[in-house]
DNA sequence: AATCAAATTATGATGCATCATATTTGCTGC
DNA sequence: GCAGCAAATATGATGCATCATAATTTGATT
């Protein structure tokens, strides 16, 4: 894994370095189970270990990381349980997401979001997963976005951010079914009907991620 | 305002002074617009500055607390578009708890509640508003725990740790309507009725919560 | 060759020195 | 007396030295 920080700004390198973190939990370059070193990742940036703690006591906090022992960090796996927990939350946050786009969206707004689907149509007849993945996360968010809520949107972020690793794992290993349930979104945002939106990225979330769970209870019946 | 560290025990000190100042925004010894010095906090809990500067650090990623300036860390204000949205989602998530602790709840859950809305009317008599304050939010997080959802805590602690500092202004000011709305609630927990449960928790996070939406417009309209 | 203990290494935690810069203070000259 | 610039101060950011301890290696003993 190679990084190089020359290019993008921020405040602070603690960001800059949170950021590249969480866009390796997001696409899947960091798999559940990596461990993390702090001075092995300052190596890498080229900067101190005190950007780099920064970074990732902020992912411990936010559970995207966890420290097993005092001294080892890795990327959390996840549990059925939890995934159960965050599939209901997601459902009722990602519900109110997609009602207040329903009723609020701009034809602009639909058009971005017909972009979105358009090319995440394209990835799949591709076979590209990674792609895939990214734009059905854009999706998701981009209903955030047209709703206007940034508060929201944060915590949505810090959610994904824990299903990043597992559904970059599970969809490397095959399953498409991500874009289907988001033409019916699709439909209802059109017709700016809130609820009609709002059930359907439940479904999306519930019948699209039939997989991840399968996956899930696979793995922790195996051990 | 003082600090002792030396009775809690954590893994590290900087979990430590997060929580301290956790509590200090949660109880309202916080106020908005306070202004945070890194180095004066470590003379005060007698740590070097590492350990309080991973606390805001973690503070500010949460938006508990703001960087105006890159030098200058205050407790923000909160705005009414920025309430309105934070209701919205504790509407949806604290439904939810109270949905699952109404089905899951197990009697000495009931009387657990039972107990904290007996202490909140004594405090309410008593004119102790910050003892009615704390037994409010022990309330809303009884629900949550009964419930079964620890990933739900976290994410509404941290919600709470934003209205904290907001919640104490207004009822330092008078209000006492908190601990009406409670009692519908308590009533749909009993009968083990989910929805109704759900409902009632809205209720009181729309109505008793009115007196704080008033002071805001009052304020952003004021300037 | 196996085992256990001592030494070494690895690693996060903590403290602190220094830097860069924004703010405040104070002095100089008109 | 006031405008404006300079010095001093304050403060978060960064780097790094050191500490405590857990994991690993090594080596002596049986």
């Amino acid at each position: 894994m190679h990084y190089q920080l020359d290019t993008l700004e921020h405040d602070n390198l603690g960001s800059t370095v949170y950021q590249l973190l969480c866009n390796d939990l997001l696409q899947g370059r960091l798999q559940p189970g990596a461990r993390l070193k702090i001075r092995e990742l300052a190596e890498q940036l080229g900067t101190s270990v005190t950007p780099v703690r920064d970074a990732i006591l902020r992912l411990v906090q936010e559970q995207a990381l966890a420290m097993q022992s005092p001294r080892d960090i890795r990327v959390p796996y996840m549990t059925v349980e939890r995934y159960l927990e965050i599939r209901a939350i997601r459902i009722r946050l990602e519900g109110l997401a997609a009602e207040t786009a329903a009723t609020k969206a701009q034809p602009a707004d639909i058009t971005r979001l017909e972009e979105i689907v358009a090319r995440n149509a394209v990835a799949m007849t591709a076979q590209d997963i990674a792609l895939g993945c990214a734009l059905n996360q854009q999706f998701h968010f981009a209903l955030v976005d047209i709703a206007g809520l940034p508060f929201l949107h944060g915590i949505l972020y810090r959610i994904w951010l824990q299903m990043g690793p597992l559904i970059a794992a599970v969809y490397q290993q095959g399953g498409s079914a991500m874009l289907d349930y988001h033409y019916p979104v699709m439909a209802a945002m059109r017709q700016g009907d809130g609820a009609a939106a709002a059930l359907a990225i439940g479904d999306d979330i519930l019948s699209g991620g039939q997989a991840i769970l399968l996956h899930l209870q696979a793995r922790q019946s195996a051990g």
